[in-house]
DNA sequence: CCATCTTTGTGCACACGTTCACAAACGCAT
DNA sequence: ATGCGTTTGTGAACGTGTGCACAAAGATGG
């Protein structure tokens, strides 16, 4: 999983009362009800009536009884020996995530990520609305993204406070995203949705939500190496690389260096100007 | 959670043997080492020598007890009262994520999100190479991304071949995800990043993980309703929309499609045309 | 060589998430 | 009405993940 919040859902070290309350739906559910949502819209737009547990779970690509436990948590708004009625359910789930109203959020660093987002026609089409385009150079004030102008930094304060904006989107290089993060959340924004590979520190009450590219191509690489080699190096010593402290940390220093060197340089030749230190987003923003 | 993996780590449904095998990371264990080998990998850039669990748990924004568990798991690499070396642990935590070799990756369909992958830096960093960028958009073909040409789809198996790749990444609309998909299987791929709002379907053998970006926005839409209205409305009966099997289910449906036309439309004007049938992702690859 | 201090590695208990399996509820035909 | 087939909703068992708390292991200073 690409994401993780900042602050836990139940941080109370006191009382432990579970899931009581009426309220209180799972994080795993939450994070999965999109997926229903999803499923269901592309029912409805083929106009099918009522749809069930065992059809809705394989369209979103879950199990049915996960499925019906998921929904058990908003109310009981299926129908025995029928289903559950596609409109009634898009409505129920599109409210519980908060979805009939209007999310206006700002975008802050428009390189190709920041660019590619505010293109992005998933978001529109779900109720959020991007108020506007932010980034730290000068040079793209005045051009235009998806139909918007890209506005300076220095307008950041004012869009959100004018705009009621509470979702911030970060697609800056990782040495701003802090930066950036601390005026967002000055500004009023108690929403944040990170592209940039930083860990960002919050006050208690802002939500920050982190999707990582790399972490999932890394994921995928650990899998993948699984599936190679099945059986051999299953103990295989590191033969050149020793443990430090058996005298010999130099060696092993020496050959995670190579590690890193081997690494670096492989790219196609590119501008390296516009990179955070650790050449990760391309986004153009200067830290 | 953006993310998912459609085949489970432990699938017999026979034998319960837990994790043992020496060998056996746990899946939460697994989505965290990036993001240790990330803030590691800053330390050695500041030739930081060796760090402690707390410290390091604060850098990755994670918990220290975590942090040692999860570290146990790859054995005992640290030294009790002083920590572990950073340029040890960088080089065990690559070689088991598999990142001391070489992996090479296709993308497939260009548009804005494929165009500002080919452009991340965090991939070439790692070990993980673009082998090509394919589109099935003949005008596409010839230009260059990121340094690389654009080919037709034509040559996909035979650049995946040619070049081992076994990591795919899906950028295309939704439409064209699946179909995809299994060419990209059939000619060998075994991994499958997918940032198409689709649920893919593949043989067993094969990893997919999914990132969806409007999945987040959701996410943090949720939180963020929860936040204003704390109290109140908890039990809001929903006024105009009722219960289908009461009678109005018209009633239900009407405002169910009222809820949907008010959220499109409201998108500033741009060509809906080279859109999914969701107006989902924005790549350029016609279905 | 011993005492003390620091930090790892892990047993254990608890919280969370998933899956099974089945009774209750509903539609429909007779 | 009654019975039958279908599908939901959920109690309970199981598996996974998290965090505490502490013993063991090493470093350091005298």
């Amino acid at each position: 999983m690409a994401t993780g919040r900042s602050t836990p859902a139940s941080p109370p070290p006191g009382g432990a009362q579970r899931r009581v309350r009426g309220r209180g739906i799972p994080d795993a559910t939450v994070a999965r009800l999109p997926l229903y949502l999803r499923a269901l819209t592309a029912l409805s737009e083929r106009s099918v009536p009522t749809v069930s547990s065992e059809e809705l779970a394989a369209a979103a690509g879950v199990n049915s009884a996960k499925l019906r436990k998921d929904f058990s948590y908003l109310g009981s708004y299926g129908t025995r020996g029928v289903g559950y009625d596609v409109e009634y359910l898009v409505y129920q789930i599109s409210r519980e995530l908060g979805l009939t109203q209007d999310w206006p959020v700002v975008i802050v660093g428009i390189g190709n990520l920041g660019h590619a987002l505010a293109n992005y026609g998933g978001f529109a089409s779900r109720g959020f609305r991007v108020a506007a385009l932010l980034d730290a150079d000068p040079a793209l004030a005045g051009q235009t993204a998806a139909g918007l102008p890209v506005r300076h930094m220095d307008e950041l304060e004012d869009i959100i406070q004018s705009e009621h904006v509470s979702i911030g989107v970060i697609t800056t290089p990782p040495g701003a995203a802090q930066q950036v993060c601390d005026r967002l959340v000055a500004a009023g924004v108690t929403s944040i949705l990170n592209f940039a590979p930083t860990v960002l520190s919050v006050p208690d009450g802002v939500d920050v939500r982190k999707v990582d590219l790399s972490i999932e191509l890394q994921i995928l690489a650990f899998h993948e190496q699984r599936k190679s080699g099945e059986d051999h190096l299953v103990d295989e010593p590191p033969a050149v690389v020793s443990r430090p402290g058996s005298g010999a940390k130099a060696v092993a220093a020496a050959a995670a260096r190579s590690v890193s060197r081997a690494r670096r340089g492989r790219a196609p030749a590119s501008s390296e100007a516009d990179r955070g230190e650790d050449g990760e987003l391309p986004a153009v923003m200067p830290a």
